[in-house]
DNA sequence: GCTTTTTTCAAACAGACGTTTTAAAATACT
DNA sequence: AGTATTTTAAAACGTCTGTTTGAAAAAAGC
């Protein structure tokens, strides 16, 4: 029995347990846990069907480990940069969505983990809290300063949150709803310079918004800084 | 044996299968298709086991059943009018966002069909392409028209496709990541007004950005109407 | 080199699940 | 009312699936 008590955190002991998670979320994210079978897992591994059990418990710790194995390899808070690069808001803006693009759409990166999470939407699993935590919040958190930035309100105003849902609604719409646009858009592919393409779009729709409710905030309430605007 | 020939669409031929259907959308929506269970859809619906396969066929049947049962639910393609009301763009956008929301998260329409629909996005049934084309093509379609008619481009031009999955992608959002919402804004609810507040913010926030690609597009490129903007 | 520990393997187990069967009950038809 | 048809009911069947078992193979420790 392998130590237990020493925490994986989704890395690895050795090479069966890399090639159990790297099948593994190739499974999960196709089926989702509940539909995913062990034996398809171990077969697509190439090992015995009891390496799971030995090495993981059971189906769901395998699971989780698969869950932390795709938040590292998806870049988790630890490597993510609240800081983002550029000087005006719209190229920060832009940064972020290219950023979001790329960790989902990436050419190197395994397709895998982004499937995983739509299975995750649709129906949470108690890891859920703790992929919320570790990989959205801090996204959530670093749109809605950038938005409180630009539309002068605080960061948990109501209508910061509602700018901050249009932003991030207009990158997952890529990930969650691939299946439609396959359907609806045909030609439509995933290239890098699609990316950039999308990123560009979304980065000057969203600031061209943002920058309309900017005026209309000021026109509404106009403090010092608002009426001096005429100088 | 009952009579299979007679199409249902839908619709049920009686109290059993309409108890039937109800529970199996509920169930269905809840874990999705491979991994929901007959026996938990006839305890729920009150009847036996065998009566999901004596009226359905199997549970295949039973779900495709449910999908178009939701299509009508949800409002088909029969009775959705693109001929959106409103006199100006932003007030036909509006509408359209808060018709989509309504349909989603509206008081008395049951909440099972928009979950089942997340499911059907992670991973799809064969029958999702018909639910692509009765639901989804006439919305994507109206929005496209919409933004084309805003923009000054053409309805399948590239632009016009990106700002119509930026509308639709700020709607969704509510819908596919709901999970995510109520983690990170756990004081957000769905109650009429707040549809009726998030349809004003997504339609003012569309409608701010699409002008802007309006002025844009007419600046890169003026055609007669616009060089005699000035009259 | 031998023992001890760790890992792999084939086989089987036990429960769950979709489906079928067979018969009883209910309904429709004449 | 009596027959034919449709619907419901209980039980069982066969398969699938997560997990366990016990022994063999491999690796580690001394």
């Amino acid at each position: 029995m392998p130590d237990r008590n020493r925490s994986r955190n989704g890395v690895p002991r050795d090479a069966t347990e890399a090639r159990i998670l790297e099948a593994a979320g190739h499974v999960f994210s196709e089926t989702g846990f509940q539909a995913a079978k062990v034996r398809d897992i171990c077969a697509r591994a190439g090992v015995n069907l009891a390496a799971v059990n030995y090495h993981f418990g059971d189906k769901l710790g395998l699971y989780n480990e698969v869950l932390r194995y795709a938040a590292c390899a998806a870049g988790d808070a630890a490597n993510f940069n609240p800081v983002l690069p550029g000087r005006t808001p719209e190229a920060k803006l832009r940064a972020f969505v290219l950023g979001l693009l790329q960790h989902m759409y990436g050419e190197e990166r395994p397709a895998w983990p982004v499937r995983l999470m739509t299975h995750e939407l649709a129906q949470p699993t108690p890891s859920f809290d703790g992929v919320v935590d570790q990989i959205m919040r801090p996204r959530h958190n670093a749109v809605r300063a950038l938005v409180a930035g630009v539309i002068g309100r605080p960061v948990d105003d109501r209508q910061t949150r509602l700018c901050a849902q249009s932003i991030l609604g207009q990158i997952i719409v890529y990930a969650h709803g691939r299946e439609v646009l396959k359907r609806l858009w045909p030609d439509f592919q995933f290239t890098p310079e699609t990316l950039e393409e999308i990123a560009s779009h979304i980065a000057s729709f969203s600031y061209a918004a943002l920058k309309s409710f900017a005026r209309r905030n000021a026109a509404a309430k106009p403090k010092q800084k608002q009426t001096a605007r005429q100088i």
